[in-house]
DNA sequence: GCGACAG
DNA sequence: ATCTTGTCGC
């Protein structure tokens, strides 16, 4: 694989991003969350397998649940994880067929070298409202957010804000939050806030993991 | 040159 | 990212 070339077209589709508000925050009522798992992590070709779930930030449920299941061959590398991964995002996006105002995905948006992670370059592919909510850091300098649910501190590459750290939840480690396509770091956190029911991630990616995690035992248990 | 490095 | 129950700390 010639990771140059995929630099460039990461370079190419960041000249799309579109870092404004596609829709006001208080209006935001259905999040879907995107998550992936592999059945065998250790085999190369391997079968990846996506959960989409749409959840409702008013009443507090979920609104449906969707799966897709594909091969995957490319390995992962730092700051290429789409390459991996998007092809199993976009069968599930494309598996749902509720309206949904924002999606989350597990990985960065604009807090990559090339402002174009997995959550910025879904965002731009499809033409959504998209969101990053990282477990961990990938690049960029930020101090710690306060021991505090809802404290979160800037992150910034090259000296230009990218998005945040929050803490989630007491004593938990913080969840990078960063924007994909069609929305503000502010928004993005705004989002994320409304998501948050005490547990350290979002209840649209977090339930999409532990459904994920059903479906799989399932997979492998015949 | 060295270390760090989403999932 | 997975395996895997109980256990410790706030």
């Amino acid at each position: 694989m010639d990771l140059s070339s995929l630099k460039d077209e990461q370079n190419r589709l960041a000249l799309k991003l579109n870092l404004k508000d596609r829709i006001s925050p208080n209006r935001v009522r259905f999040v879907a969350g995107i998550d992936l798992t592999y059945l065998n992590i250790w085999k190369n070709p391997t079968l990846g397998i996506a959960a989409l779930v749409v959840w409702d930030v008013k009443e507090k449920s979920i609104v449906d649940v969707f799966y897709y299941e594909q091969e995957v061959d490319f390995p992962y590398i730092p700051t290429f994880l789409a390459y991996r991964e998007l092809p199993l995002v976009l069968g599930v996006f494309k598996k749902c067929n509720v309206e949904v105002d924002a999606f989350m995905l597990d990985g960065m948006g604009i807090i990559h070298p090339r402002k174009l992670g997995i959550a910025a370059h879904f965002g731009v592919v499809c033409d959504v409202v998209s969101l990053g909510c990282a477990k961990s850091h990938l690049i960029g300098v930020y101090d710690e957010p306060a021991n505090v649910p809802g404290d979160y501190k800037p992150v910034f590459v090259e000296n230009e804000l990218r998005g945040f750290v929050m803490r989630s939840r007491k004593n938990a480690n913080p969840i990078f939050i960063s924007p994909g396509n069609n929305i503000t770091s502010h928004s993005a956190v705004e989002t994320t806030l409304l998501c948050l029911e005490g547990y350290r991630l979002p209840q649209p990616t977090r339930l999409a993991h532990n459904y994920l995690q059903q479906y799989r035992r399932k997979l492998l248990s015949r």
